[in-house]
DNA sequence: AACAGCACCAACCGCCCCGGA
DNA sequence: CTCCGGGGCGGTTGGTGCTGT
């Protein structure tokens, strides 16, 4: 295993790849594609395995690769994805153009674990380590963890996860949980669900809006999408509530008060100003919610017909344009009484059309 | 200047799934 | 059904360069 028995039949290269090496991959994927490529390296001239030629491809010459440092809205939306999908690094990288798999995993050991950790949060479960640590190390896993075939395509929040999965490592099972959004879902008085570029939010199952079977994710305007940020190094920071929610809704601000509230129950915290008051609403995970069987959601057939039966028995309905501008026609938040005036215009089309898109390049599926 | 420790990252390793024979 | 090879994934390693003492 590990090494391919092509490996094995002639000395092949191991280790740095030379320029030369480069060039003759390079020429000869360009020229005749790698197709099997257990056979590039004989018909490269190449003196290396098919793996580590595919590798290479794959990682260093690949022409779509984007270069150099990643930004800090990738890192973000790093965070955001290892939140939802743990190690899975081939679909984190699947959501950011231009970066390899490998490139995301060693950006993540070598930097992003690290901030998360000097600020107070556990890479692990994106938990405040306060919390995580309560529990004994002993029952926390190993690093050397492999991978068996009953868990090699599940989701962190597998839906045999318990609470007790979650401490050990697991996701927790409540996808809505972990962001805090469920609440902003839950509190229809400001109609406000949250969504953000990233797709992350608008993956939140529709089933899971509490109180409401209406899928959050049709019921909300794509635009209103705070952007997620690392948590703050300062003991109080703003969490900026993106332009349309400043446009829309300008006394909403979304705070955290200090690093801990910003995780706090392995969510996002927001502080929304009361507008009659001086006082603010804290806004704050939930983890009382049902639990969410987060693979069987990404197996959903989402855009295969019109009514799916979700794992907690909830109908998922999948709205009609209609039925989605009719949704925003009830919705009470300024942003969507500014879109009121729009019905059936191209631009919530649009809105429409891209919640859909965004929906289904969240899971890997094409309209 | 020399050394140690650290950080980064390319590449390897070990394992798994899948499809074809 | 079993076996085998290819492809793919996540974890780990080792080389290199940087920084601090």
């Amino acid at each position: 295993m590990g090494r391919h028995s092509c490996c094995y039949k002639q000395k092949l290269r191991k280790g740095l790849w030379s320029p030369e090496e480069d060039e003759k991959l390079l020429n000869h994927i360009t020229n005749h594609g790698h197709g099997c490529w257990s056979s590039v390296p004989k018909l490269a001239g190449l003196q290396r395995c098919g793996k580590s030629c595919r590798l290479r491809w794959i990682n260093y010459l690949r022409p779509d690769l984007k270069r150099g440092a990643f930004s800090p809205e990738e890192e973000n939306l790093i965070v955001e994805l290892h939140a939802v999908l743990g190690n899975r690094w081939s679909q984190i990288a699947a959501r950011l153009p231009g970066r390899t798999d490998n490139e995301i995993k060693n950006l993540w050991n070598s930097s992003i674990k690290k901030k998360l950790k000097q600020r107070g949060i556990d890479p692990n479960t994106h938990k405040p380590i306060s919390e995580v640590e309560s529990f004994s190390d002993k029952d926390k896993p190993t690093s050397n963890n492999k991978r068996s075939s009953s868990d090699h395509h599940k989701s962190p929040t597998s839906s045999s996860a318990t609470n007790q999965d979650f401490f050990l490592g697991e996701r927790p099972s409540d996808f809505s949980d972990y962001f805090g959004f469920q609440k902003l879902n839950f509190n229809s008085n400001l109609g406000l669900s949250v969504t953000t570029d990233s797709s992350l939010c608008s993956m939140i199952p529709p089933q899971f809006s509490p109180g409401n079977m209406v899928g959050s994710v049709f019921q909300t305007p794509a635009s209103v999408k705070p952007s997620i940020s690392l948590p703050p190094e300062n003991s109080s920071s703003t969490v900026s509530g993106g332009d349309h929610v400043k446009q829309a809704a300008p006394n909403w601000e979304f705070q955290t008060n200090n690093t801990s509230n910003f995780f706090e129950n392995g969510g996002f915290s927001w502080t929304i100003p009361n507008s009659s008051s001086s006082s603010s609403t804290l806004v704050k995970p939930n983890h009382n919610f049902e639990e969410i069987k987060w693979s069987e959601y990404l197996n959903t057939p989402f855009f295969n017909g019109s009514t799916v039966q979700s794992q907690s028995s909830q109908p998922i309905y999948i709205k009609s344009e209609t039925e989605y501008l009719a949704n925003v026609s009830n919705m009470s938040d300024p942003w969507s009484q500014s879109q009121n005036e729009n019905l059936g215009t191209a631009e919530t089309s649009d809105v429409f059309s891209k919640d859909l898109q965004r929906m289904a390049v969240s899971f890997g599926q094409s309209l």
